[in-house]
RNA sequence: GGUGAGGUGGAUGAGUGGCUGAAAUCAACGGUUUGCUAAACCGUCGUACGGGCUUAAACCCGUACCGAGGGUUCGAAUCCCUCCCUCACCGCCA
């Protein structure tokens, strides 16, 4: 979330960015001004009160130990006076505090000066394409197809044994997923990035974190019993390694790696959408996180969409890479680039990563911070970019490369994978 | 799931009603010493919010925080209640 003391200091700020992001109620902002000033009237109240009854109370303690009984009962008396307006200023500071909180929660992080206006994808701005279009044979057709013909992946089993959008990889399907997985990771430690297993579940403290609630609640699986949330991203758990965590600056920056399952409800899509591989409830997804000093964290970005680039082209895959538009953009980011690859048969563009700058937004939210020179907890700036989402570089993968004798397996791959040809 | 023990600052750990925002030790940081390292010695060493304060810093003052929430009391880390979590043993089990 923002930071209070930046709302109140750069007002008008807020409100022009919050409109590039298409955000609607742009009055909370003015209401969060007005909320924090009453609170801090409050406060202040609050505390003096709270100060007098300390006072008083050390002095009845000194008496008593004096054994001057009738002073003690009398300053007795003066507290008690106290302890109605107590009570009364304590609730209203609460409740102020609880309705400022309410708001501030729900809005969402500005936009960098780079983020485009605008408020469907559409509008993002292509600013690379680059790859080859593959030559593709008369017979071409698109991968639900080919992962019946070569018998990769099960959809109807997965309706049977979950659901619809729940695939079931057998075979080579299977395999090509496992050398995916370990290629990409492969590739990620190698560029300093530690590995981690998170837990798959996580709970609310950690949903909060990172943004998913209470934003976007209905987009995850929800274990009610036990109050877990199925991690929608690998994101999720790996940031909230540092939640509330004090890190020293020379440990900056911290860059992780995990590879997870991912679990989405994504209500409401149909059509050629939800084809196949395009997209679906569980998909594994391998991740990179940041978290940078906040100085570094663009710096940390474009590092970032360099190092997944150069894993989409180390596939051969034909790619482009999108600046997001403010309405298109994650309610917790300040800048995203989205990856996009093609696939061929489908004559489609399909999103296998989104890197994003959140700056202070998740950190606020988690109070990852790091002391500065001067010994002052600052809050660092977290990052994250998918590196890869594997189905649908599968996707990409067997549309764009196959042939009348089988699928070529990228030479990335190959020896993860153990052939060159899924025949 | 059962039984027992316990949750205190970066770590270990003392503290059972006021002198405790919290001993001590370790770690960390600054310094003295030293040919270097080590040792020794001195000093610093929680966070948030509010106020002094005006843009900021420094500094000073106040308030809150000893797992979370509530209660008792003039006063709670300390007493009571509820919840959460951790550890040990048993049971079950990949």
């Amino acid at each position: 979330m923002l930071q209070l003391a930046f709302i109140r200091q750069n007002r008008d700020l807020v409100v022009e960015r919050l409109e590039i992001k298409n955000f609607k109620e742009l009055n909370l902002v003015d209401e969060i001004i007005a909320l924090d000033e009453q609170r801090r009237k409050k406060q202040t109240e609050n505390d003096e009160l709270a100060a007098k009854v300390n006072a008083a109370s050390k002095e009845i303690g000194m008496l008593m130990g004096k054994g001057e009984k009738e002073a003690a009962e009398s300053k007795k008396a003066e507290v008690a006076q106290y302890k109605e307006s107590t009570k009364q200023i304590g609730e209203e500071l609460a409740a102020i505090e609880q309705k400022l909180n309410d708001i501030l929660v729900r809005l969402p992080n500005l936009p960098s000066t780079l983020v485009p206006k605008g408020s469907t994808p559409e509008e993002n701005l292509n600013i690379k394409e680059s790859g080859d279009e593959p030559t593709l044979p008369s017979n071409a057709q698109p991968h639900w197809e080919l992962i019946k013909k070569y018998d990769l992946v099960n959809f109807e089993l997965g309706v049977k044994l979950t659901g619809s959008g729940f695939p079931v990889y057998k075979g080579k399907g299977a395999g090509l997923q496992r050398a995916m997985a370990r290629y990409f990771l492969d590739f990620n430690t190698k560029a300093g990035y530690t590995e981690y297993i998170p837990p798959y579940m996580v709970n609310e403290a950690s949903a909060f974190g990172t943004g998913q609630l209470p934003d976007k609640e209905g987009q995850m699986y929800h274990m009610q019993t036990d109050n877990f949330y199925m991690i929608p991203t690998s994101e999720v758990p790996v940031t909230n390694i540092y939640r509330d965590e004090i890190v020293k600056e020379s440990d900056l920056p911290l860059k992780m790696t995990a590879y997870t399952p991912c679990f989405r409800r994504e209500a409401g899509s149909f059509g050629a959408d939800v084809r196949g591989l395009n997209r679906v409830h569980q998909f594994d997804k391998v991740e990179i996180v940041q978290i940078v000093h906040p100085d570094k964290s663009y710096e940390a970005l474009d590092e970032m969409v360099a190092h997944v680039e150069k894993l989409i082209q180390s596939l051969g895959l034909k790619y482009r890479i999108l600046r997001l538009c403010g309405g298109d953009m994650s309610f917790a980011s300040a800048l995203t680039y989205d990856f996009e690859v093609w696939s061929a048969a489908q004559k489609k563009w399909l999103e296998c990563s989104s890197v994003s700058n959140f700056e202070s937004f998740q950190s606020n939210r988690m109070k990852i911070r790091f002391k500065d020179e001067k010994g002052k907890p600052q809050l660092v700036h977290t990052l994250n970019g998918s590196s890869l989402a594997l189905p649908r570089i599968m996707a990409s993968i067997l549309e764009n490369n196959q042939t009348e004798n089988g699928i070529k397996i990228p030479e990335a791959l190959q020896p993860y994978f153990g052939s060159a040809l899924i025949g």
